[in-house]
DNA sequence: TCCTATGTTCAATGTTTATTGAACTATCGA
DNA sequence: TCGATAGTTCAATAAACATTGAACATAGGA
């Protein structure tokens, strides 16, 4: 009966977990797609990302995503709402994560899932 | 008969492999050990992380770190001397490497291999 | 030349990982 | 209440990974 899914706290986030996670072109992706839209609005739906691939493998990643501390869940009505713990993480590893970020956004020719995040229209009501 | 271990070039370094090898402990400590010694001497034998795991295991590791183009290594009589690709990565991926081992630097406590890293002294001859 | 030290390579093992489809849960709207 | 939609969970599978010890290769020193 859980209501909301487990999130470490910021201080439960571990530095290998965390690369782990951004290893894998998926969750790469994922994140990165998260960055881009974060200045519009901060969160997206699950179904935003099924592009990347199944819906099955997608939540599987998620989970990933939120055990490692990187990504925030919250469920609204029947959609999942995901966002990035921006300040979670720079307060645990300062500028890591927009190392990252654009060290990916350089690659982004090379990282075909990132391709796809570019479109992403926002007509959420 | 190769005399040199195989070494990717610059712009073959791929993000996913690089964040691949650092997510690992083993591998992470050997990084940050490397960068440690880096003021001191950029250098450093195989032997010298041998308190990291058996030596099977650490070449293990050592190609890993070569194949994603994070380290080189140069062959000198019986020893491997190992460096960091400091310039590479950063052409590459900037600011990536030091952000991660700054958040390792942070985080020294929570990864125990880490801790070993300090008292490496260089009686090199 | 032989012995030793330094590392690598190989094969074997057990673990973790990513991926798939099917079954399931829960919510919204007609 | 019924059906559709959004996601999760579970079981199965194949691939990748980390670890170990034994065998091997190479160079340096006695």
């Amino acid at each position: 009966m859980s209501r909301t899914p487990h999130h470490p706290t910021r201080e439960q986030i571990e530095l290998p977990m965390v690369l782990d996670c951004l290893s894998d072109p998926i969750r790469l992706a994922i994140v990165y797609q998260l960055a881009q839209q974060e200045r519009v609005s901060s969160e997206l739906r699950c179904g935003d990302f099924n592009g990347l691939s199944g819906k099955s493998n997608l939540a599987y990643h998620f989970a990933k995503l939120r055990d490692c501390g990187l990504m925030q869940t919250r469920i609204a009505g029947t959609n999942r709402f995901m966002r990035l713990r921006r300040e979670d993480m720079e307060a645990r590893f300062p500028g890591l994560l927009d190392a990252v970020l654009s060290s990916a956004a350089k690659d982004a020719d090379r990282l075909p899932l990132l391709a796809e995040c570019e479109l992403v229209e926002v007509d959420r009501k």
